[in-house]
DNA sequence: CCGCTAAATTAGCAACTACTTATATTTTAA
DNA sequence: TTAAAATATAAGTAGTTGCTAATTTAGCGG
């Protein structure tokens, strides 16, 4: 079986998971998949609730959003982000039972 | 309660999680978290392990260190390397269970 | 002391990131 | 058709990252 040696040990694996991971360690772009963790938003309502400007929040989605963590619908003139990718919903949530304090 | 809203909602824990991820997200730090997920190793054997050059291996291990991942031993004239907080053990085993193919 | 090995540090640089400001696109509403 | 609102894109730039090559520090054996 040999458990103990590699965490994980597949080249292509570590290379998909570094990247996965430098998209969302960012404050900005953790802020925003934690706020899309409920429910899906649009730009305006993740701008007034992550709290920087429009072009900014804009230019972070279109990251998540061309690494196919980030899904959107469009209805008339505004645009709806949600996460669509269930891993990273899963290693988000995974980061708070690792990192956040309780009270 | 209030459990869906939001994934994580303190910016502090905010600025950890994404702090501890952005010390990971590169494949050659990823890389020698996973060979040192079993055991200390000097840092030939990582360099051996991970292949890059001594001098790249060891900027990487600075960073590790400095953010408090890494710990480290001296034995004569070599240091032994080995994950010294948990935390991050834990998140690199999820990231595995996220990320990793499975045969 | 000297030479050898292991590891860390430094300097320099190309590439990339994250932001700001300004402009463009799209859609609705008057 | 024009104005306003929502979003995206573009251009410029300061700051950061990641590497290489060269040097330095430290411990060991002769």
């Amino acid at each position: 079986m040999e458990m103990t040696s590699k965490l994980i040990d597949k080249d292509e694996d570590i290379m998909q998971a570094s990247l996965a991971m430098k998209a969302i360690a960012h404050p900005l772009r953790l802020k925003i998949l934690c706020v899309l963790a409920g429910s899906e938003l649009s730009v305006q309502d993740i701008v007034d609730s992550v709290g920087t400007s429009q072009s900014n929040i804009s230019q972070h989605l279109a990251i998540l959003r061309d690494k196919g963590v980030l899904a959107t619908r469009k209805d008339a003139n505004r645009v709806f982000y949600r996460i669509g990718d269930p891993r990273t919903l899963k290693l988000v949530s995974m980061m708070r039972d690792v990192f956040c304090s309780r009270e």
